[in-house]
DNA sequence: AGGGAGCCTGAATCCTCAA
DNA sequence: GTTGAGGATTCAGGCTCCC
């Protein structure tokens, strides 16, 4: 269901006790008009964010969030989404209308963005604070993958304190382990690494501030279930009432906006979800390079890529990456293939020379290929590695020289990595 | 330097715009007394971290940080560390003290640790507030390795807008693409994710709530220079001051137990910093995987395992993970030497069974190994995967049978992974 | 009901032993 | 002797249980 005017005037009206979830997205104080100009697009949504004062600002939500309490279910928690300019006032604000005690987390959604270089560190992430109605709020435990350092294989074994106090694994009389049936899993975390909405995502409706619906999944999953009654009272483009229909609860919004309550409705009516790899699969699935792989780059200081069939990695020259492709010949591979991939990759970028490092120990040559110069050298261990480079780069021509003044680097700590 | 005694005394008789850099991680108001009992240890650290009030709290902090703002230096930063026990009302008295034009970030402490099943989500994260005296603050520009989802190959390419406004590369008159010189990486985000301090790592004292060298290696890098004045008004074990000796900054520390003192001079004297690989490589390092094998595996709704040669995975069933060991045979190796790898694997452990999946398509076997069932299938494709594990499961042992219900999964998205 | 003791967990290290 | 696989160990948070 959609209602189009006030939140407080609706909220107001609403039963006591009939909502399990609210997920609210109110506009963040961000003190300006956001709006989203796609040139492509029929129509250029906008909302006003420009507020006399915090205390103004803390005081329109206030009125709003007793309402919403009151409407929720003993049961029920509310997520209210914010971000740094606001997120101190408003959560002293929850402490004070739903109680320090029900206060649950404070979630991180963090993520990648384009970036415009700006003095101080990019701002990556908004917060979502969770607050319950109660202690006996409905939550339905999730769990993640463990980690990578997990020694998952040992830890099936069950374990015991011995006479000392020390834990140690438990042995049945004949002196084997015993094992736990089943693992779950590790506890799903507070700081949630979903991709921010690109701006060629299919899923993008042209209004501002849209936030992805993965994230709204996840949210609904954590504290309903189905047929359960989300509400959200700043519905905006509607991305909570998608994801409360794609899983199957009912779902209530409010917006002032005529223009958002149409497209909600229109949304609604054909829900488009990006299927995006990187939203189902994460960024792992785009790491196509073994941990071998990747320490020894590191090593040599090479920045990996890792969409391209011929390029491994660009040349770093004093903490700067540049335009040299650099390609290790596979196992299965022979140099003269390697060579060949990196040189098709290079053509349309017109890179002027690229490193192709072989699996055997081999003397660097270099070959030009149409316009671009290939050195290959072989490494097989670190040091001839560093070598091979050195020697290499002193060999490139003299026209090519200010371009590639590589300096070998130290590895940058003791341990050996590979 | 290092003085004992309560921080508002000696702050007081500091000169001020001396320090160049305030890092502080007070008590974080978590109403309790903080001790670490390890056994072995020769001495027990505590500090108390129960207050009669958050007002209380609050007034300690505001007489404190006004005296700090006061020997910052106007080009100087301050970073103060807490967590979501009152973060809120910290920020709130900072942006009184420094001004909300101060305001630079929240930073976003990210970690994984041991984990404790609760209702709820799983703590792990802390934040630190950074706030500079004034807008005409130090800050060293930093830059993270491109996501791997950035096409580096193409932003070399420098761009123009076209005559309808677009952004375009930009071509030569031949039509080839003009490459930028270098490019710096991404400027570096708000959100950390460094490795919490291990309850195994040598770097560890004692002393409770103690943090990383690496996260103060950090802050002291990004607002510092070697030779500059760096302050820790509660400085505990000392790990900021070890930092800041580690990379050339002088430095003051305050703490008014005199047991903290004690051992922050000894850590000075004798600095350890973990080798951690963890904390030097990363977690992908530990990913022995490839993304082919790695993809392969979630398809199949396997946990990889990353550190035993011959198990790669465990089975799920139901989304709990059963104690059912899976292996791929490799390419260069033949399905015997995979069996045995298993088998030698699996032994120690007492599993029940496990599956190997070869490179080569065939049918369903079941072979006794000692106590050790392991069924063999062969997968070339992703549909001829699933059908063999289904049928491979439907041809175990009626014994078994409980252990191992799996239903082949349906794949999670549309692409073609391998 | 309230407080304290003890249990369970898994991330990440240390450390041993076999190849 | 060297390496590294994998077995052993630690410990704080949050739960439960007991007094």
């Amino acid at each position: 269901m959609l209602h189009e005017g006030d939140n407080l005037q609706i909220l107001s009206k609403l039963p006591t006790g009939s909502v399990d979830l609210i997920y609210l997205d109110p506009p963040f104080f961000s003190q300006r008009t956001h709006r989203l100009s796609s040139k492509g697009a029929k129509q250029k949504f906008e909302f006003e964010d420009t507020w006399e004062s915090i205390g103004a600002y803390i005081s329109f939500l206030e009125l709003r969030l007793i309402e919403m309490r009151r409407v929720l279910k003993d049961t029920g928690s509310i997520f209210l989404h914010c971000d740094k300019a606001a997120s101190h006032h408003i959560r002293v604000l929850l402490d004070k209308v739903f109680g320090i005690e029900n206060f649950q987390s404070e979630i991180i959604w963090s993520y990648k963005r384009w970036s415009n270089s700006k003095k101080g560190l990019l701002n990556n992430h908004q917060n979502i604070y969770f607050y319950s109605k109660s202690s006996d709020f409905k939550f339905i435990p999730t769990f993640e993958a463990y980690s990578a350092t997990t020694n998952i294989d040992q830890i099936f074994q069950k374990r015991e304190r011995n006479a000392d106090g020390k834990a140690a694994y438990k042995q049945s009389a004949s002196g084997d382990p015993e094992l736990m049936k089943e693992k779950k899993g590790v506890p799903l975390s507070d700081v949630w690494s979903i991709p921010f909405l690109n701006p060629k995502a299919k899923e993008r409706t042209g209004y501002p501030t849209q936030k992805p619906i993965l994230l709204l999944e996840r949210i609904i999953e954590l504290t309903t279930e189905p047929g359960d009654m989300v509400l959200d009272p700043f519905c905006g483009s509607g991305t909570t009432l998608i994801a409360a229909k794609l899983l199957g609860r009912s779902y209530l919004g409010i917006d002032k906006s005529s223009d958002a309550i149409t497209l909600t409705q229109a949304r609604l009516d054909a829900p488009v979800k990006t299927r995006s790899a990187l939203m189902e699969k994460g960024v792992n699935s785009y790491r196509s390079k073994s941990g071998l792989e990747r320490s020894r780059m590191e090593m040599l200081d090479i920045q990996p890529v890792e969409r391209n069939k011929g390029i491994d990695g660009f040349a770093k020259v004093g903490g700067q990456i540049r335009p040299i492709p650099v390609l290790f010949q596979k196992a299965n591979e022979s140099l003269p293939t390697a060579v060949g991939k990196i040189v098709r990759a290079s053509a349309k970028n017109k890179f002027r020379m690229g490193v192709v490092i072989g699996t055997e120990n081999s003397d660097v040559e270099i070959r030009e290929y149409d316009s671009l110069t290939i050195a290959t050298c072989g490494v097989s261990d670190y040091a001839e590695a560093v070598k091979s480079l050195d020697s290499l780069l002193k060999a490139i021509p003299k026209d090519l020289q200010s371009d590639v003044e590589i300096i070998a680097k130290e590895p940058k700590c003791d341990v050996t990595l590979f």
